[in-house]
DNA sequence: GCATTTCATCTTGCATGCAAGTTGGAATGC
DNA sequence: GCATTCCAACTTGCATGCAAGATGAAATGC
């Protein structure tokens, strides 16, 4: 009726229904994440990408519950596709489909953060492993975006940014799976991290101020430069481990509900 | 018309249809794997049994391709069900649906081996230091059951039974992710290894015997029991690696296309 | 007033229907 | 005979319809 679609709407004559989930297909009315432009890859990954974001920024937060119905009719779509993006969302741990009670936002357990960031630990390291034994490490654009992360998360914490930092320290682990070459460390680590980024955004302000994770992570980039490759997976791994020993004390306090 | 359905069918009369794909979603009528009975999960997760299987078993060998009407007849199931099952089949890198011309059964290329013992190197090495850090190690039924498999393993190999050997080889390594007691390492570790199993079916009669496995697996018990979780993590961490080693002069030979 | 029973409603799981797109082959022009 | 064009048939993606089961509240018995 009174929609506003723009002037780049495409395929509006299609059928009759779903005009907002087109639009969400597309790319756009992804709130919270706009991402890069990508061509409509379907409303099942609209529908997963929208309530991945949505569970992430804790806009359902946990506890949050809902039928297929309501969010089908909130993103303009039938419920096939939230049904099918709901499997995957309970795959990867983020809701619960009660059989006929309706779907469920989980709550993050201190147990299930511990879980994630051993997962961290093994798939990081071996990433860090894995590019240690490649050859060109001169030219390997990786290791610049790592060494520019760690340099951002030096000059953020010098400025007391904690946001800053975190976004750097993001970046600084993303590249580290994205440039091993292994698209399923990549993908595996991209979920379960996922997970745990809803957690380290509360418990950021929470914890002693990370002073020496740009050391860490130098560290890193200096054994993956040098080759060694042992050496490289071993700094990955303590460093998770570092950060997952300072978690351990917070999760025993804060309220688990609001994960 | 003339089934039999044996005595303990359940549920005759609900809908007309749907009776073969009942007995398969009971745990029955499943070819290559019977399984333990388990109750009724679903049409979904029928069929993901069923196709996963018969991929594994190459019943459903590399290349072949069809549509989800056919397997959904072939089933006794709507395409629904077929559809989310093949879905959840792509993310894991079974099969590959092309848009709109039908299910493809992928190969796995040497590149995809490697990955797969690069993920399993990272997760059963922090599985091994998760036991070893474990406080129960005497009354640990999975040490008990790692040492098991591990005699099975060197029987078999005294035998020159190389299909008993491998058995136990894969009851090791199962024990291994599934007493660590990270629910997400273990399934992480089963979908990857299940990949490679196809693979290392093939493989095994064409590397040398594996006379130092079941020492290798008796270092990573003895790690373990002293509670050494570095020496464990690297022991089971050089298994892999070892393993891996020997695979790929392999991998340039064979025809990959029978993967 | 309280416990029990029943039923209407709401939920998911799946079957079916429909539309858009591609593809292979048949028909046609040369 | 060969290239080109067009169409019919399959394909998946998604909407809709329907049934089984659970749930909570209203009605009933005490």
């Amino acid at each position: 009726m009174s929609e506003r679609k723009g002037a780049t709407a495409k395929r509006q004559a299609a059928t009759q229904t779903g005009k907002v989930a087109q639009a969400v297909a597309e790319g756009r009315m992804l709130p919270g994440s706009p991402e890069r432009e990508q061509a409509s890859e379907g409303r099942v990954e609209a529908a997963y990408r929208y309530l991945r974001n949505a569970i992430l920024s804790n806009e359902l937060p946990a506890g949050f519950q809902a039928a297929e119905n309501e969010i089908a009719a909130q993103l303009g779509m039938s419920r096939t596709p939230v049904h099918e993006a709901m499997a995957r969302l309970q795959e990867e741990g983020f809701v619960q489909i009660l059989p006929r009670k309706g779907i469920l936002v989980r709550a993050l357990t201190p147990a299930d953060l511990l879980e994630i960031y051993d997962v961290l630990i093994a798939l990081e390291g071996a990433a860090a492993e894995l590019l240690a034994a490649e050859a060109d490490h001169a030219l390997s654009s990786t290791l610049v975006e790592l060494q520019a992360s760690t340099d951002a998360m030096a000059e953020a914490l010098a400025d007391g940014d904690l946001d800053a930092w975190r976004a750097a320290d993001e970046r600084f682990h993303d590249a580290l799976v994205a440039g091993c070459g292994n698209g399923r460390i990549q993908r595996m680590a991209a979920t379960v991290a996922g997970q745990s980024h809803r957690a380290r955004r509360l418990t950021l302000h929470l914890r002693p101020m990370p002073t020496n994770s740009a050391a860490e992570h130098q560290a890193i980039i200096d054994a993956i430069r040098s080759g060694d490759a042992a050496a490289a997976g071993e700094a990955a791994r303590a460093h998770r481990r570092h950060a997952r020993g300072q978690l351990v004390p917070i999760l025993k306090r804060i309220n688990f509900r609001q994960l």
